[in-house]
Order: C-alpha cells, then structure tokens, then sequence
DNA sequence: ATGGCTTGAGTGTCAAGA
C-alpha cells in the first residue's frame, strides 16, 4: 500500500496536479491539506471517476483536510474530540484495517504569538486523543503538514532558523511526544541523502536554492514501520507551473497477510 | 527592510501562509 501526504495549498488549483500525480505514482491514499474549499463543492465526482473514494472535513478560504483513497473508507472522523476548534484541520478513517489520520497542524505564525499558543495547546489535544486511538488500532499512520522539522538537518539554515516559528524547542517537544507514543517518523526509518526537505518559499527563487524545510511527515506505530519498504519527498510536482509550495511525501507499506 | 510569492475573498487590497 502507497500512502501519502500532500499539502496542496488550494485543491481547486491544484486538482490537475493531484490527478496527474496520482496516475503516475499508483499512490493508494493520499493525505490533502489545505483544500481551502467547502464541502458542497469538493470535486467528488472527479475523483470517482479515476478510481477514488473521498472524503472531505473543509471551510471556505483557509484550511480543509481530505482522504483519497482507491479502498473503501469506514468509522470516518472528523476533528479533535473534546477541542473546541472552528477550523478544520483533521480528518481519520480506516482503511484496509489502517488507521489513517490526516492532518493540518498550525503554523503558529511566530514564537510568543496567539497563534503559536493556540499551535502548542492543538499538539496537546491532538496527542491526548491520539493516546486513545492507538490504544484501539495498533496499525495507525499519521500523515501531514505538521509545521514542525523535527531537527537541524530538516532546515537548510539552522542558524537563521534558530528558535524560530516551525524550528522552536516548544514545537519539537510536541513532535517528540508524537513520537513518545510509539510513532515513528517513516523518513528517518531509511538512508537518505542530505538537504531533503518538503517546502520551500514561494519567494526569492527558494525551490531553485533549495531553501526549504521538512515539515510534511508519515509517522508510523511499530506495526506498520516494521512493514515500510520506503519513505520519500516527491520534488516532482514543485517543478510543474504554478505548483504548491510544498512536496508530496509517499510511504510504500507492505500491508499484506 | 515585516519586504520578497501565492491564494481566496471580491473588484481594491488585505489576511494568511511558513
């Protein structure tokens, strides 16, 4: 089983991208973020007839999470329980016996800000219900923009970055009790070369200097780790016109008996 | 230098992203 993740930054302009490179890379579910669109005009129909079940947790203008997937979707969920939150940033469902959960995490705008407050308490609440889940599905994949690299070599300048917004010690410790859960970054399960990251700045020519970031992640419980083949960020797409600022990142899984 | 692109809203120009 392909599994990936991809934030989109707008699925109305983005869709032939998506469509594209979902014929090319036989990807069998793909984690969307920021969608930025309602519910009533998510292009089911489009994704139906190449083969893809999907299902949407949207808002007009910012934000929006989906699940395409070519396997039928059960115990659908949208949201963080028990968190109050007008914007739409998570949505789960189970597939092939996997639990899948897709995510948008804040951005946090800057370190001290309301927003990064509200960043830090999200990863709480998120934790804290992600506790439940695994203890109800020991196969469970987390994908999406976390907003977060995990460490220096996810940064092309750790310096300049420094306690910065999506690199700050608050926000890794957050990442890291993602992970104390018994979930594994799927990148770092492999060897990879230096300087991959999966954003880079629509401005001053950052793709072309490869001035980016890694904030887009698979993390994986034991059970399905054990079973990943590979973990790689996709640059294709950012090269295309108009692209997304950020990359696909794709997991293979051998989710087989 | 709070800039530098891109998107959505909505028709002039701003919020938000990362």
């Amino acid at each position: 089983m392909k599994i990936a993740t991809w934030n989109v930054n707008s699925f109305k302009v983005r869709l032939p991208h998506v469509l594209d490179w979902l014929a090319t890379t036989q990807t069998d579910v793909l984690c969307v973020q920021e969608t930025k669109m309602e519910d009533k005009v998510f292009p089911y129909a489009e994704l139906q007839a190449v083969g893809y079940h999907a299902v949407h947790n949207g808002q007009k203008t910012y934000n929006g999470v989906a699940i395409l997937s070519r396997l039928e979707m059960t115990d659908v969920h949208l949201d963080i329980p028990d968190f109050e939150d007008v914007q739409k940033r998570v949505i789960a469902a189970t597939i092939d016996g996997v639990r899948v959960v897709c995510g948008y995490m804040p951005n946090g705008q800057a370190v001290g800000s309301e927003k990064y407050d509200y960043k830090l308490q999200w990863f709480a609440a998120l934790t804290r219900w992600l506790k439940n889940e695994l203890a109800q599905h020991p196969k469970l994949a987390l994908l999406g923009d976390f907003n977060i690299a995990p460490e220096d070599r996810d940064v092309h300048d750790p310096v300049a970055w420094k306690d910065q917004i999506l690199c700050s010690e608050p926000e890794r410790a957050a990442f890291a009790k993602l992970q104390a859960l018994g979930l594994q970054d799927a990148f770092r399960l492999f060897e990879q070369p230096e300087k991959i990251f999966s954003w880079w700045d629509y401005r001053q020519m950052g793709f072309r200097l490869n001035r980016g970031l890694r904030i887009d992640h698979i993390l994986l419980t034991s059970e399905l780790a054990e079973r990943c083949r590979s973990c790689l960020v996709d640059k294709a797409p950012r090269k295309l016109e108009r692209p997304s600022d950020h990359a696909p990142v794709i997991a293979e899984v051998a989710n087989g008996a």
